[in-house]
DNA sequence: AATGGTCACAACCGCCAGTTC
DNA sequence: GGAACTGGCGGTTGTGACCAT
């Protein structure tokens, strides 16, 4: 085991060792990750393995741009989960964590004013720039916002054509994946 | 055409919770 | 009960592509 972990490659997957991680998992399915570098030679930790067929080789997972609806999904799931990638990417059919998390960071937070802080900061390095800042809004603040979104949600009902088109906040939080914290947090707004 | 900056996305890292022994 | 292992998650980074100068 560990010598495998010294040993595993880093960066980005070839065709090659898709193929490999591809066969394996059609032939024993997904998890016990752990194994497949053993098994298959694969010089890859059992990590990287799960993430990359989660991501990128499961058949059901789409590729390419978010539709509107979709960006739609992400914004009110947002505001209603918070960073919660994989509960939001679990409600978006096709679609991983994090696809849901670049899409957020990449496109709707520059869309919706949400300065990404870290690009702030790479910005900041590379230009050694100061005084700026000016319409931050941190997810937080969106939160705060909830009350509203709650009955806006509920009074559409996601009016979308997803699998889940009744859909309500009540839904959320009766969800096996909604925590307490959640609850407390949801409900104490 | 060359160069530097920015964007988009795949992948890694660190932490945590659940499971096994 | 607790240590070790494993899988899952969110945050962060690395890198190729694209764009502006």
């Amino acid at each position: 085991m560990e010598a495998y972990e010294n040993e595993s490659k880093k960066g980005f997957w070839n065709a090659e060792e898709d193929s490999v991680l591809t066969n394996y998992v059609k032939k024993h399915g997904t998890g016990k990750w752990n194994r497949i570098p053993k098994v298959t030679g694969l010089k890859r930790s059992g990590k990287s393995c799960r993430l990359r067929w989660m991501n990128y080789l499961t058949p059901d997972v789409k590729r390419g741009e978010f539709s509107e609806e979709e960006e739609d999904l992400v914004v009110r799931l947002h505001s209603l989960l918070g960073n919660r990638w994989s509960l939001i990417a679990g409600r978006i059919p096709g679609r991983t964590d994090n696809q849901v998390k670049n899409f957020w960071n990449t496109h709707l937070s520059k869309k919706l004013g949400v300065v990404d802080k870290k690009k702030k900061k790479r910005k900041a390095s590379s230009k050694e720039r100061s005084g700026e800042g000016d319409g931050e809004k941190l997810w937080s603040d969106d939160l705060m916002e909830l009350g509203n979104m709650h009955e806006e949600i509920i009074r559409d009902d996601f009016g979308c054509s997803f699998s889940f088109p009744n859909i309500s906040v009540f839904d959320l939080c009766t969800s096996p994946y909604c925590t307490q914290s959640f609850h407390h947090s949801f409900f104490a707004l």
